[in-house]
DNA sequence: CCGGTATGTTACCCGTGGGTAACATAGCAG
DNA sequence: CTGCTATGTTACCCACGGGTAACATACCGG
């Protein structure tokens, strides 16, 4: 049974002996769902509590404070994001296959509720401490994506290009995933990974002959890291005729 | 002179009897900084009064309340990449050029305080009426830049992709500048939209024989919408070794 | 020099939300 | 059944921040 990508067991505060451990998990989904719905800063503690049919004071037997619950929220992703990517390293040859594998999972990543956290919750909510440990981890996540830019240009199959910048521009479009994703929308997560993959790898330009761009039959879709992928609206896609900006969950 | 560029005069408030619009744009270009800097939900009306050296009632005289602040930051930030953009259509002949002339501008408009403001601002810190002007205007920035593509795809000047995807990653790509860029850090605005260009065009991977990326020599260079760029750290470059999510500001 | 007005300030209200102490009870052990 | 303990609840405190009313004064015209 997974417990990350599960929505919260509503029922999970009904008996009170119960299993702690499910309700603290409980807690950290639902509010992990409100502070993607409506920010950290809009959530207070008895919206999480009303949510879960229990009231403020319940909450702080499971966790210290707010903060320590958006932390939490924060390390949940961060071990989501992580073990993701930890993979391909070996697995791939060339600096481009590797930043391939990257965009791949990373905007999966990108499309699971504690991934999403991670880059959109503001790390400004936490305190000194939390926030040097969650940038930590995003210092590590963006210098392995580009020493497999620097091994790709060094190889000669990526572009001469600054590497910081290149990873600037990947990083940013797979971070801003999560601003727009809906996990009820159109788009499904490997059909945004694969078209991201194309787009960022080989650009918009028309090569002069080669590529048609892959439509995603890839041989690994329908599971990655465990979630099962529904593939929505085969035939009619591109419904949710949305922008720059989609309109904000709930 | 730049009224939109330029930082907030600080002797705004020095003569009790000045002018008022000048005193409303100083109030204004520092609560964009400090919304930038703390967020908005962070920033309170006092810190505004305080860098102002004054106190907060006297604000009252010149908005409404905090939420026309926030709403006129937009308002000038939207205008902003609106002038930036307008003139690219006619100028441009391929759907590949004018995507590429969308990036440069908008990459550009990144790096401007207001410009920053648009997309790094919380939508659901505004009243109902206001975040439907602020995301209606957003849909047709959107819709420019996917009409972009959809025409390129047509004359084959762009590969085959989807549309709505692909606009989606470069917008993402572009947005998230505002992320991580520093007025005072290493990257200059238009080397950073070059690259940007670069990448997001024709892509990471080496193409057979094509392409040395351009380096920034380009003869727009030097002024552009209006404000000068200084070439920074021409030869020691890339010394901020910073990431995925930079340091914040201040 | 003298009012009058635009501009700012001091002092306050009040809603909101994080956090806690004291109390209530569900559910198990014996 | 009896009581003990983990779990929740009620009732509260307090800081903070948006917003306002009433007062003070700098600056201008006359």
């Amino acid at each position: 049974m997974d417990l990350i990508h599960t929505d919260p067991r509503p029922g999970a505060f009904a008996s009170r002996r119960g299993d702690a451990a499910a309700k603290r998990e409980a807690v950290l989904k639902t509010a992990a769902q409100l502070f993607l719905e409506k920010s950290y800063g809009r959530t207070s503690l008895n919206d999480v509590a009303d949510r879960l049919s229990v009231t403020k004071p319940a909450l702080y037997r499971y966790f210290r404070n707010k903060e320590e619950i958006l932390l939490e929220c924060y390390r949940v992703g961060v071990g989501l994001i992580g073990s993701a990517l930890d993979d391909i390293a070996p697995r791939c040859g060339t600096g481009l296959e590797r930043v391939e594998a990257f965009i791949l999972a990373y905007a999966n990543a990108m499309t699971v509720n504690f991934g999403r956290c991670v880059m959109r919750l503001d790390e400004g909510d936490l305190s000194e401490d939390a926030r040097g440990e969650v940038r930590a981890y995003k210092r590590k996540l963006d210098r392995r994506l580009r020493s497999f830019i620097q091994q790709g240009i060094e190889e000669g199959s990526i572009a001469r290009c600054d590497p910081k910048i290149a990873a600037f521009a990947i990083a940013g479009a797979l971070n801003w995933i999560c601003m727009w994703y809906r996990p009820d929308g159109a788009l499904s997560p490997q059909e945004i990974a694969s078209q991201f993959a194309g787009v960022l790898t080989r650009g918009l330009a028309a090569g002069e002959s080669r590529r048609v761009v892959r439509k995603s039959t890839n041989s690994d879709s329908g599971k990655v890291d465990g979630r099962r992928f529904v593939k929505k609206d085969t035939n009619n896609r591109h419904r949710n005729h949305s922008l720059l900006y989609q309109e904000p969950h709930e």
